[in-house]
DNA sequence: GTTATTTCTTAATCTAGGTTAATGCATTTG
DNA sequence: CAAATGCATTAACCTAGATTAAGAAATAAC
């Protein structure tokens, strides 16, 4: 295990590098995210103090995900193989529930029930990161996430 | 464990139902899916020989999903509890990176993309369910499938 | 083998959210 | 503190996919 303080903006995993480290975040906040083919950034998870991140793609090919310092921060650097062998089943059965449940949330809500579930399950985060980086991890633009707001505010 | 034959239709699982059972499929295919507030069903997967399904929400909550048999199937099923003492971590880490997968795809990818990724990915799933299914399954109407289908072959 | 039920396709119309662009604030940076 | 950069909002316009509806084709049921 190695601790690394790095500075917010600081990329720590890139696209195509080895998928070998776990992160966990001692202070500070950690994005993942993906990059499409129209160079759109689509942000997959934030980490706060606590929290665990790494790109779940398989350890033998290479990263899926970009992971990167949206908060100066300090980071416990584990490798993948040492923990695999002492892995307790639970936070991966939970990590499965919580996918499996944004998946569900994709496929089936709106822009304003997505954002809503959001701002009810993490409103620490939602206080902590740029509204644009909460509509990229809802899935649409920052344009559309400030009208459907104003839209709900408007109808009541 | 207990074995046990259903036949095409058969529920096995209901949203809200206790959530302690793994279902591996011996013959036949089986889906999960989920059921929306306007009454739409949406396919969270497929399960066809020699695959494990199950809810992965919380064993101590009520389940999410619904599970059915899309053919007439021969179903093992285990309780949860059971297995998870003795649980490899390896399957649980694989069915993370494909839930990260559908997770991006569904975020940053067109309606064409996915399916064929899907024909790709599955195609022996593909020839097996009706194509109602698999618009269900990417996450849109049988209807936006057909007709982007249709666009792909024309534009050639 | 005929009828009934699903499934697939096509087409017209509608809408949520995307794109582009302009403006006002807030936050960095020098 | 001034200039520059980043962020949120609004508005006009555009598009992918939804909805509705109807007919054709395939499957299943009698």
């Amino acid at each position: 295990m190695k601790t690394i303080e790095i500075k917010k903006g600081s990329i720590i995993q890139r696209k195509g590098d080895l998928n070998t480290k776990i992160y966990r975040v001692e202070k500070g906040m950690l994005r993942s995210f993906s990059i499409d083919n129209k160079g759109k950034e689509h942000i997959f998870m934030f980490a706060p103090e606590g929290w665990i991140v790494a790109d779940g793609a398989d350890v033998n090919l290479p990263a899926e995900l970009y992971i990167d310092a949206i908060e100066d921060s300090t980071i416990h650097v584990f490798e993948k193989e040492l923990t695999h062998r002492t892995l307790d089943s639970k936070p991966l059965l939970n990590r499965i529930s919580v996918l499996q449940k944004r998946i569900i949330m994709l496929m089936s809500s709106s822009a304003i029930e997505r954002y809503e579930h959001f701002k009810e399950t993490y409103p620490h985060i939602l206080q902590r990161v740029p509204q644009k980086m909460i509509a990229s991890y809802l899935g649409i633009t920052p344009e559309a996430l400030s009208k459907v707001k104003g839209d709900k505010l408007r109808e009541k």
